[in-house]
RNA sequence: GGGCGCGUAGCCUAGCUUGGAUAGGGCACCGGGUUCCUAACCCGGCGGUCGAGGGUUCAAAUCCCUCCGCGCCCGCCA
């Protein structure tokens, strides 16, 4: 239920302010709970902790697992094992409320670590200790054939919050985007750009001109003719050979000077768009350079003799993949063409093999189109003898409400900066109506803060698995549980330390002076923070860093409505202290989710 | 046809991996709040057979089975 457990690995006490009051429960529920004939571990004693769950308790402890061994009727194990259970330090009460102990500690002892740990370790709190781990993720890896499309938008999003979470975690990631530079797809736009336009085929060209906007980026540029081209190849034979013709040629190759540089080129365009949303990537892995460096060739040699490989009549070569749970119609994987040639998937395998020799883990972001390319991919790893497999992160693509998929074989459908314009416009809007005092420059600087902070929420509230049809007013939401929302608290708070300037960092605090029950809320909200953290890294759902987001800014403004801190008189520093640490883990939060930090807004 | 994913109030959504106390939020709607640190805010109200049915269990939104609806995939494409 609301039940918050303390998520994953243990807590540590350096990093996580609920650490100690962990260890001491999961201690005190052990000693009271074995005289009464329930033994429980430490790891299942953990489990079963139930953090800011009901109003009435710290955290709840369920008991109907050990009714059975103790003999006991539910209600009554809890009412003796409230009674049981060892007093002092930070417990202040236990008492039994059905079949549940509910331990109320100290909040004082909360607020003082917590509001200690936050200020000490500022853009570090709610990291984990670094292990060290090497993990590689890749993820969007969209075909360089034009402007980045919405559909494609929540690959990007996704995979770059999943990044950040992990890195919080304590892992050392590599981001990798896979380029496509080989194939159909690539090869189309150079082979339009290698042909003088008179060549083209007729509505390609059509598409084109009087569509050119000066100055415009290369990706729209240079992907305009495509979903005509596109169009076009399905039902002019000819013309597809051609393209198919170069294909052979660029496998073999032999790719025109050309090809690189227009793949290069659409591609500077698309990332330029993906850097206004902060996403960006360490590594590109160009697909022809596992053709180039021999490594297809090595893949293809152990699977000739691999334990299902068969040869067909024309030469090609198979997996006979009966036994993996594949369709049935697709149980033989070819991963060799009669021709000789190389298949997308026999290339993947180059490619995760050589992610296997540099990580610990490979994490693939892949829409659920991709699925079956996921289990071919892991079948063929097995034929290969090899043990290790990539973590796949499956979302599923976003719809537009005619029913269209919004892919980039499409069409014309939105694009990625045609989103954002629109975000940005909308944002200026707001700004315009609240902000007389800001000039031109900063007012554009808040509205692109916005607007991006917007569209990365949204996209990542939604569990990635989840069918989202596309809607502009989803899209551009400022208000309620959006990126603004929370752009908006953290705005406050360093407002808030702005005008309270005579108080500086340290920001010393009297945790006895913080006992509003607001007051609390917001330590609280700041105190789950590395457990939140700890929770997304793991199990991969990174919409509950959104969810936590939004909880700790509504603890924040509700606050902030409740309780004066700058008027305050005894209990001003201490509320300033309560400010900056909130501000720190809004701002992390922010951080986490890739939205924009906004000093004002 | 087969495989996989999704189905929670008018709309969107959390929770499901690890079953536990009245199923959390948001939008919309209704009613309040600005001599006070930013009203992109806050307070209150309205709204739920958790797709349907069966099963397991002391306990099911959560696990199992059947069915229904929607989506995706089932290429010597990528």
């Amino acid at each position: 239920m609301a039940a918050n457990s303390p998520g994953g690995t243990a807590p540590d006490e350096a990093t996580d302010p609920w650490a100690p009051w962990i260890a001491t429960i999961v201690a005190g529920v052990r000693r009271a709970a074995a005289p009464l004939g329930w033994d429980l571990s430490e790891a299942q004693t953990e489990g079963l902790l139930e953090l800011g769950g009901p109003a009435e308790a710290d955290v709840a402890l369920p008991v109907h697992r050990g009714a059975a061994s103790a003999g006991l009727a539910p209600p009554e194990l809890a009412a003796r094992l409230a009674a049981a259970f060892p007093l002092g330090g930070p417990v202040r009460e236990v008492t039994a409320s059905g079949a549940y102990v509910n331990v109320r500690l100290d909040p004082a002892e909360l607020v003082q670590r917590t509001l200690a740990l936050a200020l000490a370790r500022g853009a570090e709190y709610g990291h984990a200790v670094p292990d060290g781990s090497a993990v590689c993720v890749e993820h969007t890896s969209a075909n360089p054939t034009g402007p980045f499309h919405i559909g494609r938008v929540r690959n990007a999003i996704v995979g770059d919050t999943l990044v950040r979470a992990l890195r919080a975690a304590g892992s050392r990631v590599t981001t990798q985007y896979y380029v496509d530079d080989l194939g159909r797809q690539a090869t189309m736009l150079t082979w339009l750009w290698t042909t003088p336009r008179e060549s083209w085929p007729e509505p390609v060209r059509q598409a084109v001109e009087g569509h050119e906007v000066p100055g415009e980026k290369p990706d729209h540029r240079l992907g305009r003719p495509y979903p005509a081209f596109s169009a076009y190849l399905k039902e002019h034979r000819e013309t597809a050979e051609k393209v198919a013709e170069l294909v052979r040629r660029i496998e073999s190759g032999a790719a025109p000077p050309e090809h690189g540089q227009i793949a290069r080129e659409v591609l500077d365009g698309m990332l330029a768009s993906l850097g206004r949303l902060g996403v960006s990537f360490d590594e590109f892995v160009w697909e022809s350079q596992f053709l180039h460096d021999g490594s297809v060739e090595r893949v293809l040699e152990r699977l000739h003799r691999a334990p299902h490989a068969v040869r067909e009549e024309n030469g090609a070569w198979a997996i006979d993949a009966a036994d993996y749970g594949l369709p049935k119609e697709s149980t033989r994987i070819v991963v060799q063409r009669a021709d000789g040639t190389s298949l997308y998937v026999t290339r993947d395998v180059a490619y995760h093999l050589a992610k296997f020799a540099r990580f610990a883990r490979a994490i693939d972001v892949l829409g659920q189109d991709h699925r079956l390319h996921a289990k071919t991919l892991e079948a063929l790893l097995t034929e290969l003898g090899e043990r290790r497999r990539p973590e796949f992160v499956i979302y599923q693509d976003v719809t537009v409400p005619d029913g269209g998929r919004m892919s980039t074989r499409g069409g014309s459908a939105v694009t990625l900066d045609g989103l954002l314009d629109e975000a940005v416009v909308r944002a200026r809007r707001e700004v315009v109506a609240r902000r007389e005092d800001l000039a031109g420059p900063e007012i554009d600087a808040i509205a692109e803060a916005v607007a991006a902070g917007a569209v990365r929420f949204q996209v990542v509230r939604v569990a990635p698995e989840k069918p989202v049809a596309f809607r502009w007013e989803d899209a551009l939401s400022f208000e309620g549980r959006s990126g603004p929302f929370v752009q908006y608290a953290y705005a406050r708070a360093s407002s808030v330390l702005r005008k309270g300037e005579a108080d500086r960092p340290p920001y010393p605090f009297a945790a006895e002076r913080l006992t509003h029950p607001d007051e609390l809320g917001v330590v609280r909200a700041v105190a789950a923070l590395p457990r939140t953290v700890r929770a997304a890294a793991r199990t991969g759902h990174v919409q509950g860093l959104a969810g936590y987001a939004h909880e700790l800014a509504d603890r924040f403004n509700r606050f902030y409505h409740a309780v004066p801190v700058l008027k305050a008189e005894r209990e001003r520093a201490s509320r300033i202290a309560l400010v900056a640490a909130a501000r720190q883990a809004l701002g992390n939060a922010l951080d986490l989710l890739g939205v924009p930090r906004l000093e004002t807004m």
